[in-house]
DNA sequence: CCTTTTCCAATACGACTGCAACGCAAAGGC
DNA sequence: GCCTTTGCGTTGCAGTCGTATTGGAAAAGG
């Protein structure tokens, strides 16, 4: 044989040029030429570790999912050693959520990707069952181990770092939100437990735990009824 | 004058072609001669209403976030005429979820647009502060009124829309996850009508009348806006 | 009637796309 | 010394893209 090259770690570069064309210019923008000037190769090079561009964006993807994949991995290994649950679901989502500079970088080449996959069902199939794993493993880190529950949680997050991204939330009112929602899972705020009263000022339980700063609504405005001003969009994803 | 032709009425035709083909085969096979085919027009048409297909984009994007406004409207005027906070907003997001066939269209759209707005910051301005309101509205009719757990409800309305349309959770999962996470905010299973002292009754009279066609004004978006931001975009699949 | 203004179809243009084909350099096996 | 296989740069091709331009049909106002 002729040269020796490992091939993956070519396709592995050229799919990180991949990924920084498309954080900063999105999806549309990745053609063949623009992804090998990125590599700083040439376009013949990336026709020959991928016979087309199909091949070359799902290789991208999987390569995508692989590394929030190993940032999660690493993430939990520097945590200590015998965690809570609760610990180890927020240094996980927290780990996930587009907060940082590379981190949205990232996010933002998941989200562009989201969107493709939208519409090639194939290429979404591969990496749906790994969701269905994860929600699992969320369900049995949770004292309820309500399947419900841990969807929820999940898509929480998806949704947190959607906003994220769109701006639609700074980053600390996003920890704040994921906190929150931690509260009300693991019960250490909010009794949302079986006696359900109307929350006055004392339901809170005087556990000290977690420093929240509380805001009983004092009585803002009630927003009227069901009338809405909600203007909304804001919800692009969820669509409608 | 020569010809009467309502403008605003042919660019809603326009949009409404562009959404078809973005829903079916994502915003990057969106061109103007695909969309004036679509639309059964000639691509001079098209050019004719919109100077330039960033014109056309901006106009469909906020073409888009009115239906779904005008999807909940429609949604909240069905209701019964004095319903719970929990009912209200079950039925917001039940509403706003790519559930069913065309709101699934229309999510698709919207979730490809999210990633557009990623690339074109400038774009997103305007309709961030919307879901802030969103946000405030939530949280006014949480019991707990909190609104990092409204924000949450938010972000996880989002999250379940993005997995529905990735396929990875079923519309029975993501409405099972939606109502646990009720069951969180308000405690139990929907208690009948917890008396608050907010909201009279005559508040909540919405009107039932909808009306799903808008009508608008002209034009949301003129050309070139001042308009700059940040941009945006988020972090997918969940990545895993 | 003619003029003027709007609407819109047709076409042209330059840039860009994915892809196929070609050609040459290098590196073993013989 | 081949010769064959692989790596990869270059070029060409057919097609689509967004946009600018042109020209004619259709309606008012004079």
């Amino acid at each position: 044989m002729p040269k020796k090259v490992d091939h993956d770690e070519r396709r592995r570069l050229i799919a990180d040029a991949l990924m920084r064309v498309a954080a900063e210019q999105g999806l549309e923008a990745v053609s063949l030429r623009h992804v090998a000037a990125a590599a700083g190769v040439s376009t013949g090079m990336v026709q020959h570790y991928f016979r087309t561009k199909d091949e070359m964006m799902s290789f991208a993807l999987t390569a995508v999912s692989e590394r929030s994949e190993a940032r999660v991995r690493f993430a939990l290994g520097a945590l200590a050693p015998d965690p809570s649950p609760r610990e180890l679901l927020r240094t996980m989502i927290a780990t996930l959520l587009p907060l940082d500079g590379p981190a949205r970088e990232d996010g933002r080449v998941a989200l562009a990707f989201l969107a493709w996959t939208a519409v090639r069902p194939a290429a979404s199939a591969e990496l749906r069952p790994s969701s269905m794993e994860f929600v699992h493993f969320i369900a049995s880190q949770l004292p309820s181990g309500d399947p419900g529950q841990a969807a929820g949680l999940l898509a929480l997050m998806e949704g947190l770092g959607v906003y994220l991204l769109g701006g639609q939330y700074e980053p600390d009112q996003a920890l704040n939100a994921l906190d929150a929602h931690l509260d009300l899972l693991f019960g250490t705020r909010d009794p949302a437990e079986p006696k359900w009263e109307f929350r006055t000022g004392l339901a809170a339980s005087s556990a000290p735990d977690v420093e929240v700063a509380d805001e009983r609504k004092a009585g803002p405005a009630p927003s009227s009824g069901p009338d809405v001003e909600v203007a909304d969009d804001s919800e692009p994803a969820g669509g409608r």
